[in-house]
RNA sequence: CGGGAUGUAGCGCAGCCUGGUAGCGCGCUUGACUGGGGGUCAAGAGGUCGCAGGUUCAAAUCCUGUCAUCCCGACCA
């Protein structure tokens, strides 16, 4: 391609609103634009990385004997209702009525398709022979970005590579799903990304049943925990924080409790201010509803509870905050005053309260708190639990290390349905004893648009985008330096057609502009290997060939230049699908 | 949905407080020069100042409303 042909509208200047590395970039270097919050055009340059990585992703779906498909975005709304996720994605579901001849049909913009595809297999498998089987598609899915943000990252439209897969037995979901994992690693690797798997939060199956995929990033949304030295790694959700049963402390020789006013001082942070005290020095008491049952969750006043590690650990089916008259009944006082000393409610302790030789806590009476309270003397319990969020520092579950906070950007997330869909939409299939069952699920997802935001978000320089040459635009960038010099342009369209003939995907800067305009652009667009033909090389016979990623440019005889280029970027291309 | 900010030429911004001719840089057009890291000179084109209403002889500027975008938070099968 050429330059003068195509359109890649690039920025000297960084756009006000664009606040990230990879938003700023992907508009200097002319890949995006937006059309309002959430929706944005993919230019020239945009779109063939978005093809690229596509391509990766499809190859690799392939190679697992996935199979691909393509069903409607436009999805009947009774599907969710029947799912019950019409409800659960709320208002993150585009869906409206449109006319019909004398009737409405309402519709939704498909947010994923684990109804449609559930659907379509409920109607074409019947028999365990048919099984297993893994579909996927790559296509726009459409959510109502509460607040779209970070351009590209978080969008309201955005395309995403969905697999699902059908399984007569347990045995067989694990088994699509290491082919997933496996898959899903080899696409990050090619493309040059840097990722870490990692536990996720997996819902009613637990255990290994979710994993997503982090590119780590400053500027990602979500919050990961991992360990330097055994690799362990999880959303901030699901780590373990590798604290085990402890004791309490002793209960020698502490003074007996004693109840102090606190006139309206309800949160942590004001009566520990108001005693001045620190925060780790009081007890949280939380009243939740476990099935219906209040219960009562003690954690050291800094520290975050985890609703998913409560709830396990209660073996609760729903787990939720209790309302204010709950809390009153069970602790005889509003809101902000509960404690464990002589609550009638069963109590939930958490490891590291059982480390407090002495606490604050509620009084369980309007405007009062109670200091000097000792764990295992004036209130009781038998175990305690890991019913916190990591934080930075707790020790490793696997290991002896401590754990470390990194933000990621997800990319991808494969998880174990089980037979919520089959069930509700009754996809079944016959056994070889005429049994009927529900299909064992999975799904498994990748966000095609994020790849291409992450690479954009992680390599680049101060001059611009750093592309891996596995998803680049283009894998060359010719630049003569002077167009209006027949010699130069006698060198250079013959250096361009030769690696057009060998399907090397090649951009020529043919515009009529001064060498450093052209190579600042160069820059910024980051097309990995770049071939300069000049005034300067002509007279000694030469090109230089030079990577984007640094380095020093190399002078190769003119005949030889296209041969080189061709050689270094297969090169390149077989070492990110081997790595 | 709560909190904050910003809307003036394609992009980045000034002007607004103190009402009176709409400005700068980049980009764009034409020409000449120039030609190895965002060139120089000259001549141009381009804006109902987000929108609506109000105050005023007069509104980019003051007031009210509204829309849009961005940031923080909540939310995110």
């Amino acid at each position: 391609m050429r330059w003068s042909q195509t359109l890649i509208p690039t920025m000297k200047e960084t756009p006000a609103d664009a606040e990230i590395p990879s938003h700023q970039l992907m508009l200097r270097a002319g890949l995006i634009r937006q059309l309002m919050a959430g929706a944005y055009t993919y230019l020239p340059l945009g779109t063939r990385a978005i093809r690229k990585a596509s391509e990766i992703v499809r190859q690799e779906m392939d190679r697992t004997g996935a199979v691909e498909l393509s069903m409607p975005a436009l999805q009947p709304i009774e599907l969710f209702e029947r799912t019950g996720r019409r409800d659960a994605f709320g208002n993150v579901l585009i869906n409206f009525p449109i006319r019909r001849r004398d009737h409405n049909v309402h519709l939704a913009l498909g947010p994923t398709h684990e109804e449609v595809v559930t659907d379509l297999m409920s109607r074409l498998i019947s028999s365990y022979r048919q099984l297993p089987m893994t579909v996927y598609q790559i296509q726009t899915k459409f959510r109502n970005e509460e607040r779209p943000r970070f351009g590209v990252l978080r969008t309201s439209e955005f395309l995403m590579k969905d697999a699902y897969s059908f399984a007569t037995t347990v045995e067989q979901l694990n088994e699509s799903y290491q082919k997933m994992y496996d898959a899903y690693c080899r696409i990050y690797s090619r493309c040059g990304l840097e990722f870490i798997p990692v536990e996720a939060e997996s819902g009613p199956i637990g255990g290994d049943a979710s994993h997503e995929f982090m590119i780590p990033a400053d500027n990602g949304e979500d919050r990961i925990v991992r360990c330097d030295s055994c690799g362990y790694a999880a959303n901030l959700e699901r780590a373990d924080t590798g604290r085990n049963h402890q004791a309490p402390a002793s209960t020698e020789n502490q003074p007996p409790p004693e109840t102090v006013d606190t006139p309206g001082l309800g949160s942590i942070e004001a009566v520990a201010n108001f005693l001045k005290i620190q925060p780790s020095e009081m007890i949280k008491t939380l009243i939740y509803l476990a099935d219906d049952k209040p219960v009562a969750v003690l954690l050291r006043g800094d520290h975050e509870a985890n609703d998913g590690k409560i709830r396990r650990a209660l073996s609760a089916q729903t787990l939720e905050m209790a309302d204010n008259a709950t809390i009153e009944r069970s602790t005889n006082a509003p809101v902000g005053f509960a404690g464990p000393v002589e609550l009638k409610i069963p109590i939930l302790v958490d490891h590291d309260v059982s480390l407090m030789s002495t606490a604050v806590v509620g009084a369980n009476a309007e405007d009062k708190h109670t200091t000097g309270v000792v764990p295992g003397r004036d209130f009781t319990f038998d175990t305690t639990f890991d019913l916190r969020n990591a934080e930075a520092g707790d020790p490793c579950p696997k290991c002896e290390s401590k754990l470390e906070f990194v933000h990621g950007i997800e990319v991808g997330h494969v998880f174990k349905l089980g037979t919520k869909y089959s069930e509700a939409l009754e996809a079944e299939f016959l056994d070889e004893k005429e049994q009927r069952h529900p299909l064992i699920m999975g799904c498994y997802g990748i966000g095609v648009n994020r790849i291409i935001a992450g690479l954009a978000e992680t390599c680049h320089d101060e001059n611009g985008l750093i592309w891996p040459v596995s998803v680049a635009p283009y894998e060359v960038e010719l630049i003569p330096l002077n167009v209006s010099d027949p010699e130069v342009m006698k060198h250079a369209e013959s250096i361009y057609s030769e690696l057009q003939q060998a399907g090397i995907d090649v951009l020529m800067d043919d515009r009529d502009a001064r060498p450093g305009f052209k190579f600042k652009d160069a820059d910024l667009i980051g097309i990995p290997l770049r071939i300069i033909v000049g005034g300067k090389g002509l007279k000694e016979g030469i090109a230089e060939i030079k990577w984007r990623r640094g380095g020093d440019a190399e002078k190769i005889p003119l005949a030889e230049a296209a041969n080189d280029a061709i050689n270094k970027i297969q090169a390149e291309q077989n070492r990110l699908s081997n790595q």
